[in-house]
RNA sequence: GGGCCUGUAGCUCAGUUUUGGUUAGAGCGUUCGACUGAUAAUCGAGAGGUCGGAAGUUCGAGUCUUCCCAGGCCCA
């Protein structure tokens, strides 16, 4: 009967399982972290470090978290975990922004838009905080699920009061600093919000509007000197016409605009007179299907001085000259509103033209309007198109179909009008010198991020702060009356407001009575506007990392979505340099966003949208957190169900490499260890090309290049361990005497191997990283968690016979066998390797390398036998071998059957068992 | 319409800047084979791209220039 020599073999042995069961696992090993109070210990342990901050950009508290939400915290978290483990004190302290529109849109549809709750500013507040902490409540869960390491118990908000009175004082810092400016610009307004709306709020959709071109005449006083110019006599009437698409902004009107670099001519029409830029003639005549005789053309330049009169008000409006005109559309002669509309508002404040303004404080047509008295702006449309007709001013009137500012929340199209308004000004006090100055000298990561902030910094208008709404932090300014003018001791009643917030939050502003405050409190209203919220977010500098880490500190890093160089980058830059006159990061990294397999972005509609609750629940956060880790976040970053599971293949190989390796450490401890001098050669090199890796590894994190260290240590895991070291090893593990020198040293060289590649994917793959910590006595005899320990491990040196460009050649020749062998099976002729003999002829400078091998070679090929003889070539032969197979070890020996008490082993092996075990050199 | 960015095997990424130069690399997946002592694992081998498209510069372009196409972010 045969003898079962399985039980004398060292097989691998670990509770640490083939299949991950992540979504089962992970919850368990959160529950631990939690209970260890890990983040604490963390903190405890680096308080002395060197500090790296990474200062959150606040995700907004509403909704559930996406894939977008996904990639941003995991890779602040990577990037946390990787300067942990440097031996940083990097803390992370997460935070929500919390006021604004979409909360009170929430609220106010879950109450009912006339709800007495709704209507009362002091309950709606508190509803709008309810609903705000319900959201973070839900959102905390989630990030914490992805793995998240951070201070979750003291995570900042913008709706708490010490918050809140902190954006208070960060106002009152920027008035003192003097950027603060009331203004009466141009804006979006939203009918149905009732409200200025921040640029992020408008989004734009394609819309058809009435166009129209209308005559304005050239005031009597003017029409000699338009006639002089045009070198004509004999003329009643001439009407310069303008074109636009919103007619309801004619009322408005106090000006043409004309360029005075284009020329002008003077047509005619039905025997009417008009003027139009000459190049616009054509396009004209085609648009209001119209014959048109140039009578005489003149300069743009030349026409100045000239008054026009409005077509159905008792008033002029002036010709100006702008450069802003263009010819790409219209007549050349720009309609010019002031109140509603950027170019026409500076044009008209350079050449010092009162703004008129036709619409109330709630964008309703004012009473002295008659005809259209009451109504919003757009609907007046169809009454002044019949208003121009009556006076004969209509020349043109058509469907223009063009993309168009709408609310992003209704969806409804939005108006540009003047409203007054507090602006923190970008040239009153050279805030944005300062800004474009200090933005230089910050690492923007990928590097066109300077060229993206700077270009949408040289053309941003002024900030506009003000909202008209409830959910917010007021902007506790107190004025006159009458004039508007800010009180004397403005600056002073900013700390005051603030200490009010601070006890008793946002109502407690409407709530307080002035004479408390100033003497003069009958001469004083407050004002009622609230903040933009980009102004809370952006003062998180201040509210935030000034208060926790020390005034005025500079974080290292922020990390955001490209799409925040306009915004969370921006309103902190302008804070910050307002506040401090410096920029608020030292460091800028932006990642893409999240698209499908075409690079569309992921929407409801095109139902492509990748859930990371599901994600967890199926698959595992560690494999989200790995596709996070591979993908070129620089760029769009693609998910897919394919993906997730080339991902999923991409974790089982480094799990299984684990699971390898525990397994057969199952019997190592310290004792057992054997010195680097006299360490088996292969086991030296593995060591080495270790100690590559891991340098190489910790360089790509350094660079935030996680897809390149993630890639380098799962091909480490596939070609150095899976297809070499692993494979040739087995025999030694497997067959050697336990506590042999042989097997020790290798052993030696996996629980190297096993320290090194465990921190190395921590950062990464956290669950999976700590699961092994646990398993391993080997490791978690060390310190309680994989993250309380740091990249440095006791160094293993040591001398080799053979050097880095020998084993090279080595494999090259392991390649060259491989490939041969696989020719002898494909015809046949051959099994597995271990049937095969493999004789090699060289050139004495491989000869000389191969020898160093010794009659170990053939474990190299993992073959039965191999020799080797000089010649002038390289070859290969492969042969069968006719040995019996050794049941034991499998090779095939010539000493098989020459042992009476183990009929069936070879001399290896029954040198391993009865005696002291063979002993090995090089592989 | 403008600014910035992306486009290399089915998938994820190298290679493109300072140096343009022989048959464009890796891993995954796929196909075939081996093993059954990492076993829903592991090992070996093979197939697979002309580098989004076009034109140009050059002896020579994935790599430089221009234009175009598709897509992303931000703006108008």
């Amino acid at each position: 009967m045969t003898v079962n020599y399985r039980d004398t073999l060292n097989l691998p042995d670990t509770e640490f399982s083939m299949k991950a069961g992540l979504p089962r696992k992970e919850p368990e090993i959160l529950e631990m972290w939690s209970k260890k109070d890990l983040y604490g210990k963390i903190r405890k342990k680096y308080e002395d470090k060197e500090l790296f901050l990474l200062h959150d950009g606040p995700p907004y508290a509403n909704g559930d978290i996406h894939l977008g939400h996904s990639v941003n915290k995991i890779l602040k978290d990577i990037t946390i975990k990787y300067k942990t483990l440097k031996g940083f004190n990097a803390p992370y302290i997460p935070g929500w922004d919390c006021h604004g529109l979409p909360i009170e849109l929430n609220v106010e549809k879950k109450h009912g838009k006339n709800s007495e709750l709704v209507k009362n500013k002091e309950s709606f507040q508190k509803a709008c905080k309810e609903y705000a902490e319900s959201q973070i409540f839900k959102q905390l869960e989630d990030f914490k699920r992805l793995g998240v390491f951070g201070d979750w118990e003291n995570s900042y908000k913008s709706l708490d009061s010490k918050f809140e009175a902190d954006i208070v004082r960060s106002l009152g810092k920027i008035f003192k600093e003097g950027h603060l400016e009331k203004g009466e610009k141009p804006v979006h307004w939203c009918q149905d919000c009732g409200s200025s709306l921040a640029e992020a709020e408008v989004e734009y959709i394609d819309k058809t509007s009435k166009s129209i071109d209308v005559a304005f005449k050239v005031d009597e006083k003017s029409l000699k000197n338009v006639k002089n110019i045009f070198n004509i006599e004999n003329i009643e009437e001439i009407s310069f016409v303008i074109w636009t698409t919103t007619p309801w902004t004619i009322p408005s009107n106090v000006a043409v605009c004309i360029n005075p670099e284009f020329k002008y001519s003077l047509i005619e029409m039905n025997n009417k007179f008009y003027v139009i830029a000459h190049e616009m003639i054509d396009q004209c005549s085609d648009r209001w299907q119209q014959k048109i005789d140039i009578v005489s053309t003149a300069e743009g330049k030349e026409l100045k001085d000239i008054n026009l009169k409005h077509p159905f008000l008792e008033r002029k409006s002036v010709l100006l000259h702008g450069d802003h005109v263009t010819t790409e559309t219209g007549t050349g002669c720009v309609h010019t509103a002031p109140a509603h509309g950027m170019d026409d508002h500076l044009i008209c404040k350079k050449n010092k033209i009162d703004i008129i303004k036709s619409l109330n404080n709630k964008a309703f047509f004012k009473e002295e309007l008659d005809f259209i008295a009451g109504l919003p702006a757009i609907k007046a449309d169809p009454l002044i198109v019949e208003k121009l007709q009556e006076h004969d001013s209509l020349i043109n009137i058509e469907d223009y179909h063009h993309s168009y500012p709408h609310c992003w929340r209704h969806k409804s199209p939005l108006i540009f009008t003047s409203t007054p308004q507090w602006f923190i000004s970008m040239k009153k006090n050279n805030l944005i010198d300062g800004a474009l100055e200090n933005i230089k000298s910050v690492n923007w990561e990928p590097s066109w991020g300077l060229q993206r902030i700077e270009s949408m910094l040289i053309d941003r208008p002024d900030w506009c702060i003000s909202r008209q709404r409830n959910w917010g932090v007021p902007i506790t300014l107190v004025v006159h009356k009458d004039t508007g003018e800010i009180h004397p001791k403005q600056s002073e009643l900013f700390e005051k407001f603030a200490k009010i917030i601070e006890k008793d939050g946002i109502s407690a502003w409407d709530k307080l009575n002035l004479k408390d405050y100033i003497s003069d409190h009958e001469e004083y209203i407050k004002t009622s506007d609230s903040l933009d919220v980009w102004f809370d977010s952006g003062v998180t500098h201040y509210a935030v990392s000034s208060k926790r880490f020390g005034n005025n500190i500079i974080s290292d890093l922020y990390l955001e979505g490209s799409d925040q160089h306009r915004g969370w980058f921006q309103s902190s830059l302008l804070t910050s340099i307002a506040m401090n006159n410096t920029a608020p990061y030292k460091a800028v990294l932006t990642h893409g966003f999240v698209v499908d397999e075409q690079g569309r972005k992921q929407s409801k509609s095109l139902g492509n949208v990748v859930s990371p609750q599901k994600v967890w629940d199926s698959l595992g956060a560690d494999i989200l957190r790995l596709w996070v880790a591979s993908t070129d976040f620089r760029s769009e970053m693609v998910a897919s169900d394919e993906i997730l599971k080339r991902t999923s293949d991409q974790y089982r190989r480094i799990r299984n490499t684990f699971r390898f390796i525990l397994g057969n450490l199952s019997d190592f401890d310290d004792k057992s260890k054997v010195e680097p001098e006299s360490q088996v050669e292969l086991d030296k090199w593995i060591v080495n090309e270790t100690k590559v890796l891991q340098k190489e590894v910790i360089e790509l994190y350094e660079s935030y290049s996680y897809h390149k260290a993630i890639q380098k240590i799962h091909n480490f895991c596939v070609t150095e361990l899976g297809g070499i070291y692993l494979d040739i090893i087995k025999d030694r593990l497997y067959t050697c005497k336990n506590d042999s020198s042989a097997r020790r040293s290798c052993q030696t060289s996996l629980d190297f191997i096993l320290n090194t590649l465990v921190r190395l994917i921590a950062p990464i793959l956290s669950y999976t990283a700590e699961e092994i910590w646990q398993t391993s006595n080997r490791l978690n005899c060390q310190e309680d968690s994989v993250f309380l320990t740091n990249f440095d491990i006791s160094e293993m040196n040591s001398k080799s016979n053979i050097d880095q460009s020998e084993w090279k050649r080595i494999f090259e020749i392991k390649d060259a066998v491989n490939q041969s062998i696989e020719e002898m099976r494909n015809e046949n002729k051959l099994k597995g390797s271990l049937d095969s003999v493999v004789e090699i002829q060289a050139t004495s400078n491989d000869i000389q390398i191969l020898k160093k091998l010794g009659d170990e070679l053939h474990f190299l090929f993992i073959s039965s036998e191999a020799s080797i003889r000089e010649g002038k070539t390289f070859g290969i032969k492969i042969s069968s071998s006719n040995n019996l197979k050794c049941v034991r070890c499998w090779h095939r020996h010539s000493s098989v059957g020459s042992y009476d008490n183990h009929a069936e082993l070879c001399n290896r092996c029954v040198d391993n068992i009865e005696n002291d075990g063979e002993q090995r050199k090089s592989l």
